[in-house]
DNA sequence: CCAAAAAAGTGCGTGCACGCAAATTTGCGC
DNA sequence: GCGCAAATTTGCGTGCACGCACTTTTTTGG
C-alpha cells in the first residue's frame, strides 16, 4: 500500500504544479503553492522532486521510461532487436494523451522547462538496459548497458532538434528548416546506431548457437 | 586579453576550490572560501561555476573535451574512425597528470564529487560532434551528433562502472570483481559502438566515391 | 491485538544558485 | 591620452534544495 499512497502523492505534486504553471505562468509558482495544492508540506515536495521544472515536467513524461521497455520487452522475438527498439520509442512518443497541447506549448517556450523535459531521456536508460539485456541474454552486461545509453542519446539529440526548431519556427518569420514531424526525427537520429544493435543481436545469437 | 584573464581566473577558482577541498575536506569548504582564496567575488565564483563540485571537479578534467576533438583530427585518415576515436579517448583518459592520487580518491569517495565528475563526460560531445562531422564529410549532420553523444554515453557508462567497483573494492574487505584498468573498461563499452562508427563511415565513403 | 521497527512526512536551519541593476574594467577608434 | 560602448564584476534580494532530528503513520512479528 505504501507505493500506492506514494505514486499518489507523486501524481498529486506534479498535477498541481503543472496546473499552476498553466494558470499563473512558470515563474509565478512557488514551491509552497505547489505543495499546499498537493496536500502536502513543501519539505515533502523535495523528497520527491528536486526542481519546480521536474515536477512541472513529470506530468507529461511520467511512466514513459516503463512504457518504453515494456513496448521493447512485447516485441516477437521475430522481429530484430534494432527494429523492436525504434518501434518501441517512436509509438511511445507518439502516444496519445502525450500532449495536452498547451503543456507542450509551455514547455517548449520556457527554457527551464525544456532542459527538465530533454533531460527525461536518461531516465528510459536503465529501463532499457533490462529489456536489451533481456533479448541479449546474459553475454557481456556492458553491452546492453552502453547500447541503451546509446539510444537514451539518439533520442535526446532528437528531442533538441525537434524542440529547438519547433521554437525557432514559432518566433521568427522563419526561413528554418520546416520543423520535422518528431517520429521522423526519432528515425533519423535513431538509423546511425542500428549497426551497432544488430551487430550486438549477431554476436549474441552465435553466442547461444556456438 | 580579455579571454586570457576570464581562464584565469576560472582556474584560479577551481584550483582553490581542489585546494581547500584537499586541506579540509569537501563539506568544510564554503563558496565564500572559494571566492576569497581567488580574489574574487562570490558572485563571480557563480559567474563560472554553478556548484562546488564542478569547480573541484574542473580542476581535474579542464580541456579534456578540446583535448579529445583534436586527437580524434589528429589521427591520419588511414585509420578507420572507431579506431581514432576509441584510442584518442584513451590516451586522453590515460594522460599523465590525470591524477592527483589524493584529488582522484576525493573523488570517487563523494558522492556528489562523483556525479560530478561523472557529468563532465557530456562536455565532449560537442567538440567530438565537430571531429566527428569533420571526417565523415557534410553528411547528414544528425549523425555525427548521435555518434558522438553515444560515445559519450559509452565513456560514461566505462567511469560509472570504474568508480563503483573502485570505491566498493575500497571500502568492503572485497569479493568484488577486481577492478580493471580504465583504458580496458573504455575499451570495452566503446567497443559495442564500433559497427556504427563502421558503417557511418562506409556510408560516407560511398557518399564520396559514388 | 499489540508492541516494536520501519518508513514516510514535517519543521527548521544553512548555504547556495541566480536574476537584476549598479559599478567597474576592458577594448578601440580618434 | 580620451572617452564611449561592450563586457565583466559585484552587491543584494529571493526562493530553493537538502541535511538533520523529530513526529506520525504503516508494517511486521510475536
Amino acid at each position: 500500500m505504501r507505493e500506492q499512497k506514494k505514486q499518489a502523492t507523486r501524481e498529486a505534486l506534479s498535477a498541481a504544479a503543472l496546473r499552476l504553471a498553466l494558470e499563473r505562468g512558470p515563474d509565478n509558482v512557488r514551491v509552497d503553492d505547489i505543495a499546499e495544492a498537493a496536500g502536502v508540506s513543501p519539505r515533502t515536495y523535495n523528497n520527491y522532486f528536486s526542481s519546480r521544472e521536474q515536477a512541472i515536467v513529470a506530468a507529461v513524461t511520467s511512466e514513459r521510461e516503463a512504457r518504453v521497455a515494456a513496448a521493447v520487452a512485447d516485441r516477437p522475438d521475430g522481429v530484430g532487436l534494432a527494429d523492436a527498439v525504434v518501434e518501441a520509442i517512436v509509438d511511445q512518443y507518439t502516444a496519445p494523451g502525450e500532449p495536452g497541447r498547451d503543456a507542450l506549448l509551455l514547455i517548449t517556450t520556457r527554457p527551464a522547462l525544456r532542459d527538465a523535459f530533454i533531460e527525461t531521456t536518461t531516465a528510459i536508460e536503465h529501463p532499457l538496459t533490462d529489456a536489451i539485456a533481456e533479448r541479449l541474454g546474459d553475454t557481456d552486461p556492458h553491452t546492453a548497458r552502453v547500447l541503451a545509453a546509446s539510444v537514451a542519446a539518439a533520442v535526446r539529440v532528437a528531442l533538441q532538434q525537434w524542440l529547438q526548431t519547433t521554437a525557432a519556427s514559432s518566433t521568427t518569420s522563419g526561413l528554418v528548416v520546416p520543423s520535422s514531424s518528431l517520429p521522423d526525427l526519432l528515425r533519423t537520429t535513431l538509423a546511425p546506431l542500428t549497426p551497432a544493435l544488430d551487430a550486438a543481436e549477431q554476436r549474441a545469437l552465435r553466442h547461444r548457437h556456438p
